[in-house]
DNA sequence: ATCTATTTATAAAA
DNA sequence: TTTTTATAAATAGAT
């Protein structure tokens, strides 16, 4: 912007690069509250440099706060799109009843820290049953990508050790070749079965 | 920042403020999107206007998947601070821990509402499978217990409307007594049978 | 980080 | 909203 125009390619020189990161972020920081100042709005800006280093700004309350409401409303345009189909047929109240959904899981939480509170229809706790089977079917998803990863990393290790185990056995023949040595290290044999790790959860 | 120096503050004539955000807005996400591809960042941007429109911008993937990466930042520093809190404050031990429960729930309801953001440890995940096995099993029993009382209603019903019917078929047979009902009305057996309601849901 | 020459962004007006 | 235009801000390149 000065001193000659500004090509809209990634800086490929990581000096100016790196320059040009700083000061624009501080600009967009500065810009970002500007305008959430004089425009009474709510911004949630977060930036990542290249090297994964994070720079962040809420404009009210935290930034976690926003991207909840980021998220609420998101789900919200969803919800109208759906919406729209059955608008045709159905011109009022779809919109309600799946907002309505949302409200459900909501009292839901508060059902679950209150111990269950008698103040939910069927219907609501039908609603909210199926949400729950949707959750933990995530969670459950979630915790066997973690172990699978872990058990890579533990077969791995064990046939690193194993490998060691033998060269420093094959060694040791070496050294002492009349040594009898009946029981070797190799023999230590403890797979590390997946079924064991796996269900003890 | 032209024919005027800018007060930072709220612009109290609305349609200067309406203007001022249009165009702000468009200036925010323009540099934002060049410092993205200037410097090689990964920015995630959103807006909210004071009447709650959303405006945003996500440099890399989607907004959702930033917003994941944001949360699985923001993790350790999180967990330093806990771990912080636990250090200073041992004698609070058992309030930080309920503390702790918490936020595994409240994090987990992000995780619902995200679709299953990557960002809890298998630990975390665990805990939260807990607690939504016992929150479903109250759920399970609530629903239960109403759909029992429905049954039992409904069970009341058909007894008085059997009875109704009796009657009323005495009474035509009174009037008619030649007329030959070969069919009556109470031959209609539709009992109300638990199980066929019962496992819809 | 600090200093300019320029480019951009934008406030006010239409 | 968008365009125009005068001016304030931001910033590229150099120090």
């Amino acid at each position: 912007m000065a001193r000659g125009k500004v090509q809209m390619k990634r800086i490929e020189n990581p000096v100016h690069r790196q320059v040009t990161f700083c000061k624009r972020r501080a600009g967009l920081l500065k810009k970002a509250k500007e305008l959430s100042v004089l425009c009474d709005a709510e911004i949630g800006l977060f930036i990542f440099s290249a090297h994964g280093k994070r720079y962040e700004l809420a404009t009210k309350g935290t930034m976690q706060g926003l991207i909840e409401k980021y998220l609420k409303s998101t789900r919200g345009a969803e919800v109208a799109e759906e919406a729209k189909d059955i608008q045709a047929l159905d011109p009022k109240g779809e919109i309600n009843m799946l907002k309505h959904e949302i409200e459900v899981l909501q009292r839901g939480l508060s059902y679950m820290y209150g111990g269950g509170a008698g103040t939910m229809t069927l219907d609501e706790l039908h609603s909210l049953e199926k949400y729950l089977e949707l959750w933990m079917f995530h969670i459950r998803s979630a915790k066997m990508d973690i172990m699978f990863q872990e058990i890579q990393l533990l077969k791995n290790k064990e046939g690193i050790l194993q490998a060691a185990n033998k060269y420093l056995q094959d060694k040791i023949e070496e050294q002492y070749p009349v040594t009898n040595m009946t029981s070797t290290l190799t023999d230590f044999q403890c797979p590390l079965t997946v079924q064991n790790e796996i269900f003890q959860f």
